[in-house]
DNA sequence: CAACGTTGTTAGTGATCGTTAACGTACTTA
DNA sequence: TAAGTACGTTAACGATCACTAACAACGTTG
């Protein structure tokens, strides 16, 4: 039986970077234009092949947001229960997941878009699974916030939550200072709007 | 000659409700699945007729789209004026502002939606258009913001301006909080994210 | 060397979709 | 009543686009 490269990334250890290669410059594309506004050929051009030389590496156009979409949900989701887990003190961990959102928005600025955007394009159970990441990560910033604010109810703990990954979120849109003086600008508007004073120092 | 009711929205006083009604009902398909992701028919069975009757309204897709962005564009550039215009004092019309946009944001989520998601659809023109509008928008906040805290550079307040603006604008992906409660429940965090109190040290 | 898997190419196919054409109908008005 | 306008309808056209077919070059390996 031949083996059909377009099937799930081989459990190999070693990546073959191609795949990573193309997604990348898809979710460049995406973030630009938009899933449907970016065509097959447009991605193959952005990696140097042309147009249908991608159907080697994915099954289909879908597939590649999906892949895209469940990776970046997953790694979220890994990095904000990791920063959690090694953090005993509440506050300290809260703004651990405050610095860990900075910093995966500021490198994956391009995905951030795309995820915001494009969340509707997905294949019913790409999407089921992307929503239930997306919920695990805000459980996990949910009940950090109420452990720090236990006079929140759990509605508002899950609405400031979204506030705050929203004001986070908006780095695509402004990215004029630097990488630095961005993320300790961010760091304090978002403390600011969980009401938790900066920890002195 | 006759006249083409696809152009221009009459300056006579009377505006017709069906083409608001449709670009009502566009804007909740836009925001849901995106401007690619939606055909004319859909929109068409939205309000009821089906397909091509809405080129009697409109004279194409994009101008559907050209019309709701400016639109709302517009709106908020000339809201936001008008609370800084009526207020002597900066540290309330920076808050006059706060209430404005979530004012907007609450009654308007699908229009937010579509103007973040889908402004690199619209045609060159157009484009140029909103974002010349949204950059005045920006720039009012952009200003009060520097009156009120004089010791920020321009960047900073701009790129503070987007995070809070990124902030309210969450809106949509929330809303389980009732209207009044969310409402103020986001003027408290932007103006926490805004650091309006004194900073220590 | 021969068989094969990998990765690419170009040409074509079927579906979708925005848009136009041709036509029908009801309401207003001279 | 005749003409005109507003607002629909269905059918078809043309472009775009995801995807497949058929084929080729190349490295690896038995």
């Amino acid at each position: 039986m031949t083996r059909n490269a377009a099937e799930q990334p081989p459990a190999s250890p070693q990546t073959p970077s191609r795949r990573e290669q193309i997604l990348g410059a898809a979710a460049e594309l995406f973030a630009r234009y938009g899933f449907h506004g970016v065509g097959i050929d447009d991605i193959g051009a952005a990696v140097g092949v042309s147009g249908p030389a991608l159907y080697r590496h994915f099954r289909s156009k879908d597939a590649m947001l999906g892949e895209m979409l469940t990776g970046i949900s997953e790694k979220l989701l890994r990095g904000g229960r990791a920063r959690t887990a090694s953090t005993a003190n509440p506050a300290e961990a809260l703004e651990s997941l405050v610095r860990w959102h900075i910093e995966f928005a500021l490198t994956n600025s391009a995905l951030i878009t795309v995820h915001l955007r494009d969340l509707d394009s997905l294949t019913e159970p790409d999407r089921h699974r992307v929503r239930e990441l997306q919920r695990g990560y805000v459980e996990v910033w949910v009940r950090t916030l109420l452990t720090v604010r236990p006079e929140l109810d759990e509605d508002t703990a899950r609405a400031s939550t979204h506030a705050v990954l929203g004001l986070i979120n908006s780095t695509p849109y402004s990215a004029r200072l630097d990488t630095g003086t961005m993320s300790a600008l961010l760091h304090r508007m978002a403390m600011g709007a969980l009401g938790t004073e900066p920890r002195p120092r």
